[in-house]
RNA sequence: GCAGCUGUAGCUUAAUUGGAUAGAGCAUUCGGCUACGAACCGAAAGGUUGCAGGUUCAAGUCCUGUCAGCUGCACCA
């Protein structure tokens, strides 16, 4: 459609008698709300006054001198709005031409041509159990990362994990305190972040419980062997119990470089720093400084040792070596707006300005529950692990309701209660907070990751059962005048846009564009099954619903691919 | 206090970036399984887009003010 929509700027054009640059009036030109006002509409309002016309007479003087082709079907004057209705057998025939051809290929655009895009995210700190919050961060991540491999970047994703800083002495002074009191093997994680809890709460009573806390870290940095050791342990375990989670939710990352990766890799950007004259002593400690009224970027402790800050901008240097990426994306909750602001600026005086340019933060919404915050103190954190039980039970339950005869009763059930828990993730726009309703994450009908999945697993039914073989249409041999009713047109033209909605989820950084996408393209197909028949006795008309039926799975699975879910066989 | 984000139907939300009658899902009421899978489809009802001004042919969208919630604001990450 987007060729027709060039077509229809250049007929414009010429009828206007090139008064107006055709970008101008490319960038008018909208697909109306309502498909009666038709496929693409041109309002005339702005010619108004360039023309010294009413835009009801702009828009009849344009009728009457446009030059139509085959591609347009009518041209309608409503209210100053020129609507155009394109040819609706035209344009399912490419669309659907297309498809068959490309097939999972298809939405595949070659923007990017290889070049390297980072992505940050998931993230957690080691020695603490998983949790929701990371949840968040892990699926809008890895989506981000799927999407801009779509758009032919070759993408990097990258779990910094939060394997080192001041939290470990406390760890390590816990562990040393409380360790006899657990069964560490059995559950290694909520067993050292209650040892942590625990410490927390000793050193904020007993200042001498936080200077020893202080001593253990400095002397895990100083390198010694035992606490090195405690460290690693914590590190491993952490990691298995991590990877037990990626493998459920199929996520992979190319690099676990977390901050402790980065700890002999400060020192030159201080020298960098230095070396330019931008770092400064303020206050004891030596910074960067940024705006007027805005608090500098720390870079050294008055103490000496490094920060956070630091250790980003590390990894900053070292990534445009290792990756020569074009865009480097941080996939973080709103509150480290301000961190990644000041490091991105910092950035400048560090790397290229072309690495510096491709720096990205993309903040997302919180997790919060109706009572407040998530707190591991308070003991009101939701972790993710219990929520998949949640979800994944389910789902099992609704399997033995509903179907008997299922194959693989266990798989299936992953892939639906965890399908559940990642699109209501990603459905909506993901600054926006979200309070947590175990009810609400749990539905299955509706605007739900099981509802496009149950469309899925409709489409594949019906085309096993209608004998359905790719490889044996001919497709030149397909009457595609025959979709005429609104449901088939409609869905046609929703797939048609699949690329272009990968390109805006993809530049604006919001799955959320995509997964509504497939609400829609579910929603159409369902109106359309419910009214038409594709195993029908006219083996031409069945031949090209089944055509649109084959069409329709292949955008609904490659989608929720895309956004990290499985799409069962059936369910 | 300063800065940023959010505010749309009872609830969860959309609106192609300034366009036509603000569009969905859940919940409620009603209708549809001897048609390819009812985790579905259809219909009804539900709106002063937080509030007040302004710009514009046109404002949920832009500007100013204001209210509410959240987040950040120097050595934690």
């Amino acid at each position: 459609m987007e060729e027709v929509k060039l077509k229809i700027a250049d007929m414009i054009k010429s009828a206007i008698n090139d008064e107006i640059a055709l970008e101008d009036i490319l960038s008018k030109i909208e697909v109306p709300k309502d498909k009666k006002n038709g496929d693409f509409a041109y309002p005339c309002f702005n010619l108004s006054k360039l023309l010294k016309k009413s835009p009801v007479d702009i828009a009849n003087d344009i009728k009457e001198n446009i030059k139509l082709d085959n591609n347009i079907k009518e041209i309608q004057v409503v209210n100053g709005y020129l609507n155009f209705y394109v040819n609706d057998t035209d344009i399912s025939k490419k669309v659907l031409t297309n498809i068959f051809n490309m097939k999972e290929k298809y939405g595949f655009q070659n923007i990017g041509k290889g070049q390297n895009v980072c992505v940050d995210y998931s993230s957690p700190n080691i020695a603490k159990p998983f949790h929701l919050g990371h949840f968040r961060t892990t699926i809008i991540g890895r989506a981000i990362s799927n999407l801009y491999k779509e758009l032919g970047y070759n993408t990097i994703s990258i779990n910094y994990l939060g394997d080192w800083g001041r939290q470990f002495g406390l760890v390590i002074e816990g562990y040393k305190r409380f360790k006899d009191e657990y069964d560490i093997s059995n559950d290694p994680l909520h067993s050292l972040a209650d040892m942590y809890v625990r410490a927390n709460k000793l050193a904020k009573e007993d200042e001498e419980v936080m200077n020893m806390a202080r001593e253990n870290f400095k002397k895990l940095e100083d390198g010694n062997e035992e606490y090195l050791k405690l460290w690693k342990y914590f590190r491993d375990v952490s990691l298995k119990e991590y990877y037990k989670l990626y493998d459920l939710l199929n996520c992979k990352f190319d690099s676990y470089n977390g901050e402790a990766y980065y700890n002999d890799k400060m020192q030159e950007v201080i020298d960098i720093l230095d070396k330019k004259g931008v770092l400064v002593e303020s206050r004891g400690a030596k910074v960067v400084m940024l705006g007027e009224n805005e608090p500098p970027c720390i870079i050294v402790t008055s103490i000496g040792s490094t920060i956070y800050a630091t250790r980003d901008l590390a990894a900053i240097l070292d990534r445009t070596r290792q990756y020569d990426y074009v865009k480097s994306i941080y996939v973080t909750s709103y509150e480290q707006i301000n961190h990644f602001k000041q490091v991105f600026e910092v950035a400048k005086y560090i790397v290229d300005e072309k690495y510096a340019k491709g720096l990205v933060h993309v903040p997302y919404g919180m997790v919060r529950l109706k009572t407040g915050k998530m707190s591991t103190r308070e003991g009101t954190v939701i972790y993710l692990q219990d929520l998949l039980n949640d979800a994944i039970k389910k789902a099992d339950n609704i399997l033995v309701e509903k179907n008997n005869k299922i194959h693989d009763r266990e798989n299936i059930a992953k892939q639906i209660g965890i399908g559940a828990l990642v699109f209501n993730d990603l459905k909506t726009s993901k600054i926006k907070d979200v309070v947590f309703d175990l009810d609400e994450i749990l539905r299955f009908d509706g605007e739900t990751g099981p509802y496009i999945q149950y469309t899925y697993v409709r489409t594949i039914s019906i085309l096993k059962k209608a004998g359905f073989n790719e490889k044996n249409i001919d497709i030149n041999s397909i009457d595609f005048s025959m979709l005429n009713t609104e449901d088939e047109v409609e869905l046609i033209k929703k797939l048609d846009s699949f690329s272009d909605v990968i390109k805006r989820a993809a530049n604006e950084y919001e799955p959320s564009i995509l997964a509504r996408y497939l609400i829609d393209v579910a929603s159409l197909f369902s109106r359309f099954y419910n009214n038409s028949q594709v195993i029908t006795n006219d083996i031409n008309l069945k031949n090209v619903r089944c055509l649109l039926v084959y069409a329709t799975s292949i955008v609904i699975k490659k989608g929720l691919a895309i956004l990290g879910i499985d799409t069962p066989n059936e369910m």
